[in-house]
DNA sequence: TGCGGCTATTG
DNA sequence: CACAATAGCCGCAG
């Protein structure tokens, strides 16, 4: 059994662990305090000795020890925990602990502002105490960051202590035990492996960036006139074919639909998909086209971007989270998810190094065959392109197949993939059900668990059918739970991966770090000579996690793939 | 100054 | 433009 160790701590002030070895009382345990010079080597050795479950609060504990170092292999985050209990983004410590108490989070006391009318009545609080009269954590007390003291440490791993005890009953009761565990692990793993992400970066070729940007706006202006005046020379290179007293804005949607109804272009919109098109009917809109893709680059992907997020040692950093949004999926800022294809040719790795880019194959399909226990689909999954066998058993082409696949876990009702729907649900019943049964519950405003456990949140009662609006939200509804269902419980796979990559990648080389992960995709950074041992460890290690995946509930075997390569530069993979 | 709409990019 | 995300600019309400 894995001891678990709730710390706390504060940079240049020192830590706080306390032991969690009875659920009795834990706030009575003794904890044990480390000065701030002894902190990395203490955590550490203990680390390294005991290899215990570290239990914290989210975010600022593992970004700290991350910085001292210190990468811990398994953690308990309270905060993630939390997420994947109730679902949506939350984790603050407030709303951690009011669920842990079963306190309502709206009830929970606001901070006392600036002093007013309304809060000059308002009773003196203590700020040495950490629970408010309501039972809540007290907004005072956690704002007291600028009085950061030995005790106000230690009172903060073992309030850690005492949410870990209770959260572990609340996984109790969620679903199946040994599931929600593993999910909860995994999912600590990922919290542990952003704050890795952020601290590492992404290596980045800075000459070549700027190569690339120049391609589609030019060099780096000198100064913010020479900018203006550059913008103005590109907005001229399209106005040309407008008059030039019915010039209108580029930038403004309106006013582009109105220029290209003046050169005989009737649109409802002027997204790019529908202007493609038309780019041979006018000048006008090949040029717009081409516009926008410079305007894109100057205003999110420019110099200015590499300004603001390249560090001096050529990394690419942003903020990582581990499970934002609806379904539990991670998510980068700064471009890390949705950096353009043209610029990927400047990730490339470091001299002496390689990137190992492995990428898993098909891994929606394949996680509903496991998720719904689908016999049929769980066979197809045997085949490394598993459309091909199922449009086989649905006589149709392969990519009517794949539509009609993707299509019933989007919930898309017409198109091509509509008709091939009929013969999914003759061929794969189980699975086209587990969808159904999903979509019916979310239309009505019930919420769903992913398998792993996550909380997804309807927010919407069920009263919502009288009307053409309230129908179409719930059908909208309909469709976001079934693919949620599908999303996160990928999303979980695949975090499940990434924590078996980053738990022995070390052994392999210390200095092979993930440092890019893209909802199916993992890049290692590692020394040329590790490369090799690296690709064959990212399947290895794949196997490992669909066995721990898989094992932890019943259903048929899956098969899961990735396309692996080892190259020097992110656009090199196929 | 904040927010919804529109647009672009990615998985 | 099915599902998800980040992020920029614009117009408009307050």
């Amino acid at each position: 059994m894995t001891r678990p160790l709730a710390i706390a701590m504060a940079e240049g002030v020192g830590a706080a662990i306390v032991p969690i070895d009875d659920p009795g009382s834990p706030t009575d345990f003794s904890p044990i305090w480390i000065d701030w010079p002894e902190v990395a080597g203490t955590i550490g050795r203990i680390e390294r000795d005991d290899s215990p479950r570290w239990v914290w609060w989210p975010e600022s504990t593992p970004r700290a020890l991350v910085a001292v170092d210190v990468r811990p292999a398994r953690s308990w985050d309270l905060g993630a925990v939390h997420r994947l209990l109730v679902g949506g983004w939350r984790n603050s410590p407030a709303a951690i602990w009011a669920n842990c108490h079963g306190l309502d989070g709206a009830s929970a006391p606001e901070p006392a502002g600036a002093p007013d009318l309304f809060s000059a009545a308002a009773e003196p609080v203590d700020e040495d105490d950490p629970i408010h009269a309501s039972g809540h954590l007290s907004p005072e007390w956690l704002a007291g960051g600028w009085h950061v003291t030995p005790g106000r440490i230690t009172r903060h791993a073992q309030l850690a202590a005492e949410c870990f005890l209770r959260q572990q009953e609340l996984v109790r009761a969620v679903g199946d035990a040994a599931t929600v565990t593993a999910t909860v692990y995994s999912e600590s793993a990922a919290e542990s492996l952003c704050a890795e992400l952020e601290h590492d970066g992404l290596p980045i070729d800075l000459a070549v960036a700027e190569a690339l940007i120049a391609g589609f706006i030019g060099p780096r202006p000198a100064d913010a006139a020479h900018a203006h005046a550059l913008a103005v020379e590109r907005d001229e290179r399209v106005l040309r074919h407008i008059p030039v007293d019915q010039r209108l804005d580029l930038r403004n949607p309106a006013n582009v639909k109105a220029m290209l109804r003046r050169v005989g272009i009737e649109v409802s919109d002027t997204r790019a998909w529908r202007l493609e098109e038309l780019r041979g009917d006018h000048p006008f809109v090949d040029d717009l086209l081409t516009w926008r893709k410079a305007e894109r680059i100057s205003t999110t992907f420019g110099y200015a971007w590499l300004d603001a997020n390249v560090g001096g040692d050529g990394r690419l950093r942003g903020r990582w989270s581990g499970s934002d949004g609806a379904a539990g999926r991670m998510t980068a800022t700064v471009g890390l998810h949705n950096m353009p294809a043209d610029l990927r040719p400047a990730i490339v790795a470091e001299p002496g190094h390689v990137f190992v880019r492995a990428d898993l194959g098909q891994i929606e399909p394949r996680i509903l065959a496991a998720v719904s226990g689908d016999v049929a689909l769980a066979a197809a999954t045997q085949d490394s392109d598993m459309y091909a066998p199922v449009a086989a058993r649905l006589g149709v082409d392969r990519d009517i197949a794949k539509v009609a696949v993707l299509g019933a876990m989007y919930g898309q009702t017409t198109g091509r993939g509509a008709e091939a729907l009929r013969g999914l649900e003759t061929n794969f019943p189980v699975a086209m059900a587990y969808l159904a049964d999903a979509a019916r519950s979310a239309e009505g405003g019930n919420d769903l668990r992913t398998r792993g456990g996550r909380l997804v949140r309807m927010g919407a009662s069920s009263i919502d059918a009288s009307d053409a609006e309230g129908r179409s939200r719930a059908a909208a509804r309909g469709r976001y739970g079934r693919n949620a269902m599908v999303q996160g419980a990928a999303a979980e796979f695949f975090k499940t991966w990434a924590a078996v990559v980053r738990a022995r990648l070390p052994p392999v080389d210390d200095r092979a770090r993930i440092v890019l992960c893209l909802h199916d995709e993992l890049v290692v950074h590692a020394p040329i000579e590790a490369g090799d041992a690296v690709a064959r460890g990212l399947d290895d290690w794949l196997q490992e996690a669909a066995h721990r995946w898989l094992g932890a509930a019943a259903g048929p075997r899956v098969r899961f793939v990735a396309d692996i390569s080892v190259i020097a530069r992110w656009s090199d993979a196929k």
